[in-house]
DNA sequence: TAGATTGTTAATCGATTAACAATC
DNA sequence: TAGATTGTTAATCGATTAACAATC
């Protein structure tokens, strides 16, 4: 297996967005999508859809097209979809709530498997399925849990601290929701997601409030 | 006022990491910041950092830094963080929910000012402070209200719809949660935040399942 | 076969970073 | 003044896209 010898991060990010457009035309649509197609849904550049396939082998025929099943099962499979993947929640709050309840995780054999918080008013409590777990069992809950992946959803002040703990359960690959920029070993890997900074962007293109005429 | 030419995106979403932080040390900390500070901070390296900061003038003194509550500022004002944004949310749903009880928002002077829904147990009930008002009405609504930002947050097969009825309400910013590519004008500005999306990069990156030894 | 579309190379574009003269 | 650090230029790096021979 030639492995991959070095994948950009936004081929990462649009593989997840063909794969998504994809389980949605798998069954509804006719069986062979071109580069073009993709395009024409997407607004990425056709030339971009194939180069991203082209860091894991061939996957169309030249005339006809990518045959719609096979391209969602074989990007699957690059992403690590094919198998539920269990996920541990760390942060209890509104967030952490909407996000174990969210259904399309789950459509995408991501799984919420515990959700932990520091916080002794919820601990034992109820979350949808799922009994919220004392944050300082988290490395002895996950050596049975043997989860890979964890979301961090809980307030700055307390995320790298959560951050470092999960690292010590042996999770290097993390989501944070916290608005600060985590220090861990270089082997981890974190995706942020700011909702501040999204709307800050939005906020700049927004039209100068133009002073009274 | 010299508009500036181009800024690239990029450059943007450190703007708003760079005001993050800047926001936490202004009280706290010295007065004055070097950029290889901020380097050590955030990762970001210390001449991106003069280089974003170069798009919009001149912010520092040689031999010295930069001055931490007027750097803030100023990045505030690029962002156009100054005064008080209203921003309408559409989907009452969890997510939703928790969007509208989000603490970060209003520290960085967003404010959820309306929360809208198709569904007519939901409309008229009370999200937080809000009560949550009829889609139908929203580009009525928005007339008074006067948001130029707006939150998609309801499912896939709702989105596009959403979409057009915000920019017929003149909105032309927006935050969209819903995991679907939405077509819409060209001077209409979308940030997609896809929490399955981050999920499958990190997926990639997990170490290979290596069969039975 | 002729027409369509792939996979890939090469050209273009844009973003990051090193280096340094200017300046406090 | 000497030391520190900026703002900016130029070099580097990497990602996007146009073009086209190969192939169905």
């Amino acid at each position: 297996m030639p492995l991959s010898p070095k994948v950009p991060t936004p081929t990462l990010e649009r593989l997840a967005t063909y794969y998504t457009i994809l389980s949605d035309l798998k069954s509804r649509q006719a069986d062979t999508i071109s580069s073009a197609d993709i395009e024409e849904r997407t607004g990425i550049n056709a030339a971009q859809f194939r180069k991203d396939l082209s860091y894991f082998g061939e996957f169309g025929r030249p005339g006809v097209g990518y045959a719609i099943d096979e391209l969602h099962a074989r990007i699957g499979r690059i992403l690590k979809l094919e198998k539920t993947q269990p996920v541990i929640l760390v942060g209890a709050g509104n967030l952490g709530s909407a996000l174990v309840g969210y259904p399309a995780l789950r459509a995408d054999n991501f799984r919420i498997v515990a959700a932990f918080d520091n916080n002794y008013n919820k601990i034992g409590k109820q979350l949808w399925d799922l009994t919220i777990r004392d944050i300082t069992r988290l490395v002895e809950d996950n050596a049975t849990l043997g989860a890979r992946l964890a979301i961090i959803a809980v307030p700055v002040g307390a995320a790298q601290d959560v951050a470092e703990r999960l690292v010590e359960a042996g999770i290097k690959n993390i989501l944070n929701f916290a608005p600060v920029v985590l220090r861990l070993p270089r082997d981890v890997i974190v995706r942020n997601v700011d909702f501040v900074q999204e709307l800050a962007v939005l906020s700049f293109h927004l039209p100068d409030p133009t002073t009274n005429p």
